[in-house]
DNA sequence: TATGAATGAGTCTTCATTCAT
DNA sequence: GATGAATGAAGACTCATTCAT
C-alpha cells in the first residue's frame, strides 16, 4: 500500500515519510549551506550528502533554487526568532543595560544572518525570492530595526532618554556597530570571537555618554 | 546566431607592448568588475570587451582569478587613495567638523569597496589571495579604520576630546554607521542616494551628545 | 512549488476491476493522444490524468509503448469504422455524386488519422508495432483505399464507369488529394477547415470530366 | 597567428577553417537526419559522428536547434532547386508529357522533403523557425504547388486547356497523388520504390481523360 | 607572441521504470 | 494488486583552459 522509503531516511518513523525525506534534504541543504558558499553547491552535492538519488530533490521541490530557498528561509526564521525573543521592554532596567542587550542580541543575529545575506548576492534570482519571502513573513531587516527604534521611541515617552534623540541615528549607530563588529568575526578563527563580543560594553557606553562629555 | 566573435587589438605607444596589453586586460576586468557581480564575468567576455583573443590572457596572468584579483586590487587601492587624501587633521576645525568629514569619506569609500568585497565572499580562492594581497599593502580595512582611531587619539591629546573616550569605540560606531548606510544604498536607486547622505549629520550628532544629554 | 503529486481512483461496476482500469488507462492515453503529440505524454502525465498512480501501468502493460499502442490502436479502429459505414455501394446515385461521398468520408477520416500517424513517425519503436498490429486487423491503410478500388471495380461491372479506367489510378487521385486536403486543414484554425471541403465538389469533377474536354 | 585546427577537418584546404568546421558540422547533421528521426540526434551524436568534442557545436551554432536548423534548410533548398530546374515551359511537348513530367519531379522532390518535415511536426520550436526561414527564401510548399497552377494557367491562355478547368483542383488532383506515391515509398525496401513511379503514366492518363470517357 | 578554435569536465533537469510497503 | 517515492541514465549547454598555427 505504501510506496517504499529513501534508504537515507529509513528509521526516522517520527513523521511520514513524504515529509522526512523533503525535511531531510532541507537539513542537508541548511548544512552544505552553513559549510560552504551557496555557489558551490551542486545538486549532485546536496543528493550524495543526503545519501539519496539525483533525481529526488524534484519530487520535493520544483528546482534547485526552491530546496535551497526553503533552507535559507528556515535558518533566517529561526535566527530571527532567537532574536526576537531576547530583547528588553522599555522601562526595565537601565536603558545602558537595555541597548547592551540589543546589542548582544544584534551582533548575534547579524553573525548569523551575514553568511546567508552575502552568499545571496551572486544569485539574483535566489535573492528575488528569498526577499519576497522575507517580506511576507514581515521579518525583513527593516524589522529587525524596527525593533530598536522602538524601543527608543518608548524611552522617550517614558522620560528616560531626550525627547531631542533621533532614533534613526541610534539605530544607524548600534546596528552598524554590531554588523561590523559581526563582519569583522566572520573573519576571525572561532577562539577568536569572544573578543569581538567584549567590545560591546565600550561602545555602548560611548554611545551613551557622546563625545562631548 | 551568436557563437563566438573576434575583435582586433589596439595599438599603444606610450610604453612596450607587453606591459600595454597586460595594463589593457587589467583595465578591462576593472571595468567589467565595475559593471555586473564577480560571478557574472567569464574569460570570453574579458577578451571580448577587451578587443583581443581569449588565449592572451594567460600569457600574463596564471589563471583567471589572478587577472582578477590584479583588477580587483587596482580598484580597491584607488578609492583607498581618494579616501585617504579627503580625511582632516586634529585640531583643525572642530571635531564634530571633522567626523562628519570622516563620515562621508567613509561612506563614499564603502560605498564603493562593499560591491568588491561582497563579490568577493562566492569566490574563496579569490578571496583569500585578495586578503593576502592587502595585507602585504598595509592598505586593508585595519588601515582606514586607523585612519579614525589615529584621529580620535590625536584629538585626546590636543585636549578636544575626553582622556575617557575609547577611541575603538568611536571607530567602530561611527564606522559601522557608514557602512550600514553604504549598503543601504546599494539597494537604492542613483537618484534616491542623496537621501543617505543626508542622515549623517545627525547620526555625527548622536554620536557627539550621547544619549544621556 | 508543483512536485508530485497522487489522486484517487474511481470505482467502476460494470465490469471486473482489473480490466476496468486497463481500459480507463487505455481512454485516458486515447484523450491525451487528441490533445498533444505523442512525444510530449509522459507516464506521469497518463498516470495523473487518469487519477492512478505512477505504477500500475506496469501491471497491465509491458512498457509505457504498449500502452501507448493500445491507444493508438482504438483511436484507429474507431475513425476506420466510421469511415466504412458512410460509404455508399456501386449503382445507386450517380457515380460522381458516389465519389464525393467516398471523397467526404476520406477527409474526414485522414484529418483524424493524419496527426496520428505523423506522430509515430518519430517513434520507431512504437511505429513498427503499430503497422504489425494494423496489419494483424487488416484494418490498414491498404485496407481504406480497397474500398475505392473495390468500387470502381464494381461500377466498372455495372457498365457505368468504362472498362479502361485504372482503379488504382482513380483511387491514388482521390486519395492523394484529400490527403493534401486534410493536411493543409492540420495547419489551419478550426474555423478555416470548412473552406477545404469545400474544394471536393470541384476537385471529384475535375476527375469525372478530365482535361481534355 | 592562426589557431589549430579540428583533427576532423584537417586536410580541407578547400575552405578557410572555421567554415570547415560549420560546414562539416553541418553535413554531419544533414547524414544524421537522413539515417534517422530528428527527435533521436543528440548533440553528443553529432559531436562523435562529426569526429569533434562535444562543445564545438556551441562555437558555430547558438544552439542544437540552429545546428539542425542549417541542415534541414540546405537540404531542403537543394531538392526544391532541383525541382525548379527540371520543370516542362507551357507550350512544348504534350500537356499529358508535360504534367508526366511534373508529376516525376514532383515524386522526387516529395519522396526527399516529406521525411524532413514529418519530423519537424513533433519539434515545434524548430518547425517554427523553419517555416520562418522558408517563407523568408519564397520557397514553402505554397511555392512548388504554384509551379503547377501558373503551368495549367498558361496552357489554358495557348488553348491548350479547356476554359473550364480549374487549376487549383488539377494541382490537388496531381500533387496529392504524387505525395501518396511518396509517402508510399517510404515504407517501401529502396528497390521495390522503382514500382511506385510506374504508376504515374497511369494516373496522368487518368487524369487528362477523366472517368466519364 | 598572439590567435581563437577545440576541448571536455561539470551543471541542472527530466522521466521511464522499479520496488518496498 | 495498488501505491507513489526512489532511482539513475541521459540530455543540452557552459566555460576555463590548452595548443596548433
Amino acid at each position: 500500500m505504501s510506496p517504499r522509503r529513501a534508504r537515507a531516511v529509513t528509521g526516522r518513523m517520527d513523521v511520514d515519510p513524504a515529509t522526512a525525506l523533503r525535511e531531510h534534504l532541507v537539513e542537508t541543504a541548511e548544512k552544505l549551506l552553513s559549510e560552504r558558499q551557496i555557489s558551490a553547491i551542486t545538486t549532485r552535492d546536496i543528493a550524495l550528502s543526503a545519501g539519496v538519488s539525483d533525481g529526488v530533490l524534484y519530487n520535493y521541490f520544483g528546482d534547485k533554487n526552491e530546496l535551497l530557498l526553503a533552507a535559507l528561509l528556515r535558518r533566517y526564521q529561526s535566527v530571527v526568532e532567537r532574536f526576537d525573543a531576547g530583547l528588553p521592554d522599555a522601562g526595565t532596567a537601565t536603558v545602558e543595560e537595555n541597548l547592551h542587550t540589543f546589542a548582544r542580541a544584534q551582533l548575534e543575529m547579524q553573525s548569523a544572518v551575514l553568511p546567508i545575506m552575502t552568499g545571496l548576492i551572486s544569485e539574483p534570482a535566489l535573492r528575488g525570492r528569498f526577499v519576497d519571502e522575507m517580506h511576507g513573513l514581515r521579518r525583513g531587516p527593516q524589522y529587525t530595526m524596527q525593533r530598536l527604534i522602538d524601543y527608543v521611541e518608548a524611552e522617550k515617552r517614558l522620560g528616560r532618554l531626550s525627547e531631542a534623540i533621533d532614533p534613526d541615528a541610534v539605530n544607524t549607530l548600534l546596528m552598524g556597530a554590531t554588523a561590523l563588529l559581526a563582519l569583522t568575526g566572520l573573519f576571525l578563527a572561532a577562539d577568536m570571537r569572544q573578543q569581538v563580543a567584549e567590545q560591546l560594553p565600550s561602545i555602548v557606553a560611548t554611545l551613551m555618554r557622546g563625545l562631548n562629555s
